[in-house]
DNA sequence: CTTATTCAACTACATAACGTAGTAGATTTT
DNA sequence: AAAATCTACTACGTTATGTAGTTGAATAAG
């Protein structure tokens, strides 16, 4: 079982940040519809790209060989289920980066997300202000 | 000219995290150097790891490519330099990344942010603090 | 001025991650 | 028994990176 580990690419869209372009599809799809087999997604994916169902079998089973994927016999056949339920996944991974950033950019940091994140939505400035209200409170 | 950009490998360390490993000694020589030829920057890396001139040669080609470096012609030869100073290449990657986060992973990316912080050190969250008080007085 | 050195450009090969897909052999359905 | 389905295995293309040799031009050394 090799680990997991992922490169962040911030010109990608969604999902593709983190994953290939036929894996972020199928994770989405996973996602989207909880557990499947190889068949499944192939059927649900053929529409969207001309693809072999070998081709969805071998980058779902590298997915689960990353453990991104579980795999769960069924009879002959094995579904496929995501490890992490989308929430937790993308919990970690923003986790990963911003501890990464933390550790090693960290010097401008904090003033680049505020402004950031007032371009983003002014509205989560205040939301960071809440939380960091609540944060400053529990510390003393 | 390829246009330039990166992926963001939080597993690595430094500026390992962007760039490969050669890529990465090599950035950090001309930074700490200033403006460089590829024989000085080879000269400062023979020690650290045995490799051939032509390997630094095409890495530094490479890079200027990437318009990581600009090349200088300098009478038959070329001197090297980062485009961006560390602190501005640091800034832009940072800026990438969180906006990159913010865009598609920001629903939980507030509180652990917070989290973070507190966990790399305690007395950034006061930082933060100021910053925010500080755009909050300026929106109104 | 001829030889040796230095340099840039080009070519090339290895590895790793990912997309792509075919084949083989087992199992199940018809 | 034949056809379909499934997993496992193999394989090839691409891209980024590390690695380095060759070639031809320019420069320096003798």
């Amino acid at each position: 079982m090799e680990k997991y580990y992922f490169t962040f690419d911030p010109r990608q869209k969604g999902l593709r940040k983190i994953f290939g372009d036929l894996e972020a599809d199928i994770m989405e799809i996973l996602w989207s519809n909880g557990r499947l087999t190889v068949r499944e997604v192939f059927e649900k994916l053929k529409h969207k790209r001309r693809i072999a169902y070998t081709t969805v079998m071998t980058v779902m089973t590298r997915l689960a060989q990353k453990e991104i994927l579980r795999k769960i016999k069924d009879g002959n056949a094995f579904i496929y289920e995501p490890v992490l339920t989308r929430e937790k996944f993308s919990q970690t991974t923003s986790q990963a980066v911003l501890d990464g950033l933390l550790a090693d950019f960290s010097s401008p940091l904090l003033s680049q997300l505020v402004d950031s994140l007032e371009k983003e939505d002014p509205k989560k400035i205040l939301e960071l202000s809440k939380l960091i209200t609540a944060k400053l409170k529990k510390q003393k």
